[in-house]
DNA sequence: CGGCTAGTTGAGCTAGATCAACATTCGTGG
DNA sequence: CCACGAATGTTGATCTAGCTCAACTAGCCG
């Protein structure tokens, strides 16, 4: 059993920003802070304007599995349950849009455009989802290690300097993959003897091989989480 | 790596069947039988009426995670991709009404309450499945197996003698809780000789301690997936 | 009966976890 | 500027849950 991430800055509450534009609220969260926690009432909506947010579950002792890493652009909820089935904690400081719950229902009524785009956005997170499924039940460390970089590698946060930034910590990359931090160093490091990655720092690496590190990723499925790059156009609550 | 769910009745896909009330048409599947492939173009929209028809994908190299075990009343397919996203075989004998995907687009133009139960299903299926990525990343072998009784118990698919069946193989089970047959094997007979369940015959069993059961589940997550159950109206396509 | 499939059980083996140093970075205060 | 401590990352040594390999059992069907 393990139970590695600590509370060390005490995730207090967000509380309420100021006014964005869209009538919507903008909201700013500093590194660790939480933004709701799974079983609350699912009051909002968000969408991340900025920075990096991660969405998670808890066991009850402690264990945590981590869904998804959002950047900019990405929605950390959606559909239209009561209550939250995931808690949000921001990884970077970040800002997020803020959209009550409330207009929900009306906007759906009345625009079967969004209700469809959303639709659209759900099938996409529930082929995520299932992709994540299929990593933690069959993938061997090193093909998640080489997913996972193949897919930060795909999404493109490059900086000036061309390389990745791995912006969460190897704690953080442990419970997103199913293992533990000791694990991840050591299979991140392998990939580095191998020659597949460079990694000048903890957290910048570039890919050397890719077609080699897709191959170490086990290929076949792992289709990267792309969401904000769908090239759909972005819809936004009226 | 491991690739035990062998090909011994050839997947021939399935045929079409002839046609049942709604204007849909009814299928009807051998065990075994293959429906639909992960990457096929998707025309059809599928629910089960009979039976129990699983989903899955495979890795590249074999290796397989079943999504889920859809009973009569659950969908096999939701949303709007134009490729299937998993695969979809059945365990028994089973029939399944197929709405052709043609009309679900003018279907949401116009039926805002179609939209929204759509919306309701998806959000659903998207906390089963990452309620399957915490357990699959976070659990242990023990864990997983009492879960599944669990879930296997609380969707009450009772026997005349107050049993609950277990229609799949071990292997299947193994397949969907990211274990092998042999472990899934040791863990049940574990929680036999624990007395936390009556195990008659390898395919029928009863819990004892639903409450100790459950702790051994690990309790905190895991809400069973009630699919069909949820006490929601159905939708039927027009 | 004999062959086939599913399930069980035992005996190792190993990938990854656990435990334990140690290294590095970074922020803080003197 | 440096010293110090806290947080994060790396690396080694060991342990073990679960995998692998293998034998055996129990139904089932022709």
């Amino acid at each position: 059993m393990q139970e590695r991430h600590d509370g060390r800055l005490q995730p207090r509450h967000a509380g309420t920003g100021s006014n964005g534009k869209n009538g919507a609220c903008l909201q700013r969260l500093q590194p660790r802070e939480t933004l709701f926690i799974d079983g609350e009432r699912a009051h909002s909506v968000f969408r991340v304007r900025s920075g990096l947010v991660m969405t998670y579950r808890l066991l009850s002792d402690g264990r945590r599995q981590i869904h998804s890493f959002a950047r900019t652009g990405d929605f950390l909820t959606l559909g239209t349950g009561d209550l939250y089935t995931v808690s949000a904690e921001a990884i970077t400081e970040s800002s997020v849009e803020v959209f009550r719950r409330g207009k929900l229902d009306n906007i759906l009524r009345e625009d079967s455009v969004f209700g469809r785009q959303l639709i659209q956005r759900l099938t996409h997170e529930l082929s995520v989802a299932r992709e994540q499924a299929a990593m933690l039940g069959r993938k061997s460390a090193m093909e998640r290690i080489a997913s996972f970089l193949v897919f930060l590698d795909r999404r493109g946060d490059r900086t000036p300097d061309e390389l990745i930034a791995i912006p969460m910590t190897r704690n953080d990359i442990a419970d997103y993959l199913g293992l533990t931090l000791e694990t991840v160093s050591r299979m991140i490091h392998r990939l580095k003897a191998l020659g597949l990655i460079d990694l000048p720092r903890p957290d910048r690496f570039r890919v050397l091989c890719p077609p080699e590190l897709a191959e170490a990723a086990g290929e076949g499925l792992w289709q990267p989480r792309l969401d904000s790059d769908q090239g759909e156009p972005d819809w936004e609550f009226h």
